[in-house]
DNA sequence: GTACCATGCAACCAATTGGTTGCGTATCAC
DNA sequence: GTGATACGCAACCAATTGGTTGCATGGTAC
């Protein structure tokens, strides 16, 4: 399990203002930075800032289109990400615990 | 799903010290914070700080006993945060997707 | 009661960071 | 070509934050 990329994913989930952004892009299918700044109270600037410390975690992929940069959500990150807590928590959670279980299964 | 909560778990799961303590807590089954610093390289108090920090999302639970407060890992939080990432991924991702159905299975 | 842990609280510091403005560049429409 | 659009980059700012030192408090051991 890449030991560094689940923090870089847990620091860039971190933030709400990015939470939302991961959201709104994962609403929209694919979303531009001025098409996500449109609908937001900060500039176009500190939105484009986001998605790339997002994509940076490997959230996000950027894929530039003629005058346009759209991003869409990675998701890979997310289960590993998931894998780590359900490691965490197994311990002291059975649901978590067959999570664990299930998720394994499920890999390779 | 708790909105707030899983904004918190995030935001405290987001600094690496903090998942390093988590972890750390997590395979003693409890600490205090004495004990934890006792192997870092920050005081005592950092370790408070961040520890408060946790209890505060609710990933652990502080047990005072005597002179000492115990904390131990709370898996509840981190099933909410792991059930946003489910939710968030799904739809481009077949391994999460199923991974959701078996939380929602799992759930009641 | 006395010496010793383990904490909690407060003030203070340096580094990080989310956000802004300003400007230069490339692409699309006409 | 010309104007409008979508970006990227850099400098700069204010707020947050992880960390420290210092001190006061409350159990433990004897």
């Amino acid at each position: 399990m890449s030991p560094g990329r689940v923090d870089d994913v847990f620091a860039a989930l971190g933030d709400p203002g990015r939470r939302s952004l991961v959201e709104a892009v994962a609403g929209r299918g694919s979303a531009t930075a001025t098409e996500l700044a449109a609908e937001l109270p900060v500039t176009r600037q500190a939105v484009a800032k986001q998605l790339a410390t997002l994509a940076e975690a490997g959230l996000l992929r950027a894929t530039r289109a003629g005058r346009e940069t759209r991003y869409e959500v990675t998701p890979a990150p997310l289960e590993e990400a998931v894998a780590w807590m359900v490691e965490v928590g197994a311990r002291w959670d059975d649901r978590l615990a067959a999570l664990g279980r299930s998720l394994q299964q499920r890999r390779s």
